[in-house]
DNA sequence: GGCGCCGTATGACATCTGTCATCCGGCAGT
DNA sequence: ACTGCCGGATGACAGATGTCATACGGCGCC
């Protein structure tokens, strides 16, 4: 092939992301063309610069970079998705799937798989850790409902009841039913548990 | 000056730490002579390579790159330390310069920042954010006693109370007077509050 | 020596949380 | 039409959690 690659590059830590850029390059096929800190701003980024792959952290302000996958996706279907994120959570790696990722990097990999995880996008190949797939396959699907969901990540800074019903426009009672079937389902003994565990499969 | 900055890098995850690496080799006058993954790897290969700078996560496994710093500014007190982290917690801030470090970054700096802090430090000088250090004399010293702090950081995870009574060797009503007396020196209404807060101000 | 703080403990009390049974309306399958 | 699940709600109950008063030994400070 003749140009190089044009790669966007959205995490929220600059130093990281320019951390990021600068391995990248290093890479004579790897252009950076584009970053951005903020979720919400990667589709118009994408669409500006007609990148080709686009490198999205998890964790960002504005919209997760999983949200801003399926945005893209869904508006640029041509643009391969590289997911990466701190986190090896299988939850993660299930939504990312299901948002139209083509790979699921994890921080803690070596940085040669990044370069080579845009390339192998590129040509049309899906790059996944193994260990993480069987996890996500072993683990099974989110098993909490919508609500169950939103009061679960709404009670995870230590909000009481009172204040979920409230916020919730729920009843208190409502709401203690909510978590109790939470609970139960992730087989815990209390919210601060259930919060913990939803958290680290990715479901929350 | 004659020959280049030797610098240690220390972080978990490893495409980060390579990125930073990339990042620093495009400096004429730093050299990255060692690359470690775990707190308790750092002093070693500090006095191994003859360092001059060491630039620190704080979060990683073996050690915290606070306990880390301690360690080399006691053993190899010519080291200059660079501490750099994810979260700007003023807690953080005031235990890293109480552990002997001369410089103070979040992720979250422009990555122009990181070469300049390493060869400022080198100079001398002190590097921290000035809004961070403001914020670290606002908001006072840690009011919890060591025992607080302990039973806090234990029942973080989601542990009741006789579980953390098992665990600590206390009995169940102290366990609960620890965490009442913590909970109203941090001002909140309950134990995940009080986890919460002690954690975002770096007192856990 | 007295004062204050820390670590530890107990008992009593009020409130919060988690569980369970039960109910209703809506909506999707079969 | 029947069944099952979801969102939503109530009431009752048991157990967990948070508060408070009180106590004792140890340690540091003046």
């Amino acid at each position: 092939m003749s140009s190089t690659i044009k790669v966007l590059l959205a995490e929220d830590q600059s130093m990281v992301r320019e951390a990021l850029a600068a391995l990248l390059g290093l890479e004579d096929d790897i252009e950076v063309v584009a970053q951005v800190a903020r979720g919400d701003e990667v589709l118009a980024a994408a669409r500006e610069h007609g990148v080709d792959v686009a490198l999205l952290d998890i964790e960002m302000p504005g919209c997760t970079g999983i949200e801003a996958a399926a945005e893209v996706h869904r508006e640029l279907p041509a643009v391969k998705l590289v997911v990466l994120t701190t986190f090896g959570r299988p939850g993660y790696l299930r939504s990312a799937m299901e948002a139209g990722a083509d790979a699921f990097l994890v921080k803690d990999a070596p940085a040669a798989q990044l370069a080579e995880a845009v390339r192998k996008v590129l040509a049309g190949e899906r790059v996944i850790d193994p260990t993480l797939a069987a996890a996500a396959l072993a683990e099974g699907a989110n098993p909490l409902t919508d609500r169950e969901r939103e009061v679960l990540r709404t009670a995870a800074d230590g909000s009481t009841n009172a204040e979920l019903a409230r916020t919730l426009h729920l009843s208190q009672g409502t709401v203690r039913n909510y978590l109790s079937t939470a609970i139960q389902k992730l087989a815990v003994r209390n919210r601060a548990e259930a919060v913990r565990t939803a958290r680290e499969k990715g479901w929350l």
